[in-house]
DNA sequence: GGAGCAAATGCCACACTGTGGCGCTTTCCG
DNA sequence: CGGAAAGCGCCACAGTGTGGCATTTGCTCC
């Protein structure tokens, strides 16, 4: 049973890491469906809205029935996460990679922009569909943050760190100022900017401890 | 449209904040069986898993139609949430009425502790109760998550600041802290240690930005 | 106190997501 | 070529959430 929880995450890894191209025609077979899936998906929320589009119209669209879809996908909602997922299947194989070793807010930042180089093309387009879709669903926004959390606990088992209450915060810190970085870009979203965005947003995260406030009465910075 | 987004928090404070006691009858009736759902599906949930309880046994219990809980709660997380809900609608008045100069930190968290000492002591064990239920269920959690980028929102909406990304990041620094200091506090869960959680969790949250760590080969500090 | 009125409720039917059982077809491999 | 296994589709069902409409209940004015 506790196969479930991290089926998600262990079973992305397995069919998206591996850059093996499927001999059997079968796996060929289930891949073409996969991709055909997450892409009308994409282009058929992001015409009509998440929740505007009902399941059925990418079944048909696909010609795949109900029940076959859900042994791709575990929700309606996770078919349209294929982009983020994908990011983040790249980014935790990085992780293990990186020499841990100095502030570990700047091994994660680093990380970040070293998965964001290994990004190609056709995946900055998709991403930003993606992250206007979530932005404009609440139910594609809750699913996301739920997978932050689960990618925050993969992240805290990968670092060598003791789980004490600093790291912990920290590790949520990071992936929070992540998502800070996104809702930067998102408006351009220029694939060129994304590192710039991350650089920022991680700067600002260390200055934002200080930030000041004043009253009205007291208007001086 | 944009209504919806906001109707959760205001109409919730419109009914919470408003201390005085319903004089009409039908108020009375209305209040009561609020109450009386929201009392019985915590007693339900946790004794039963919130995945694993249908809506119609709280129905039956309470002996209210389908059609009518709905007029009281918009899903059944919603009911769920009434002790965290109850939290955050005492907190926004307190944010109001503070000082605002300083850390903007400082700002927060004193209003945590300040919210806290209202909360009397029929409280405590429902939210504890609330919170081991959200950490048990998916749905919950992903719920929970969606209410926190809610109150963040209005949190950022009530703070006079700027809206720079620093603050931005703050804001969800903060509520990942206090969310943080629930953590710890949950496996004891006596009402007088949630403020020295706070207290704590604040504190390393200060800390963690300079988290360091280093490799197995180059294991000094 | 009674009549009208508005709010609250209950009942019914429906749309949508997700799951389980079962049988058929396709692919693989010896 | 033939059996085994994997993939797939069809059907039926549970559960959540919504809309329409009639009915009851409490409120208010006369």
């Amino acid at each position: 049973m506790k196969h479930k929880l991290r089926r998600g995450i262990s079973a992305t890894l397995e069919w998206m890491t591996t850059a093996d191209p499927p001999s059997s025609l079968r796996e060929r077979r289930k891949l073409r469906t996969r991709q055909a899936l997450a892409e009308t998906a994409l282009a058929l929320f992001s015409e009509h809205g998440f929740d505007n589009t009902p399941l059925d119209t990418l079944l048909e669209e696909v010609e795949v029935s109900r029940r076959t879809f859900f042994r791709y996908y575990r929700s309606k909602e996770d078919v349209a996460f294929t982009a983020v997922k994908w990011f983040w299947s790249t980014f935790l194989p990085v992780l293990d990679e990186t020499e841990k070793s100095g502030r570990l807010a700047d091994i994660l930042r680093d990380a970040v922009l070293a998965t964001l180089d290994r990004m190609d093309e056709e995946w900055y387009p998709r991403f930003s569909a993606t992250l206007e879709l979530i932005e404009r669903s609440p139910a594609l926004n809750g699913h996301s943050l739920r997978h932050c959390a689960e990618i925050q606990a993969e992240i805290r088992r990968r670092i060598g760190a003791p789980d004490s209450l600093e790291a912990r915060l920290l590790v949520e810190f990071s992936v929070t100022t992540w998502r800070g970085a996104l809702e930067e870009w998102l408006p351009e979203g220029a694939p060129g900017d994304l590192p710039r965005c991350v650089q920022r947003a991680f700067a600002a995260m260390d200055r934002s401890l200080r930030v000041q406030v004043c009253s009205p009465e007291s208007p001086e910075a």
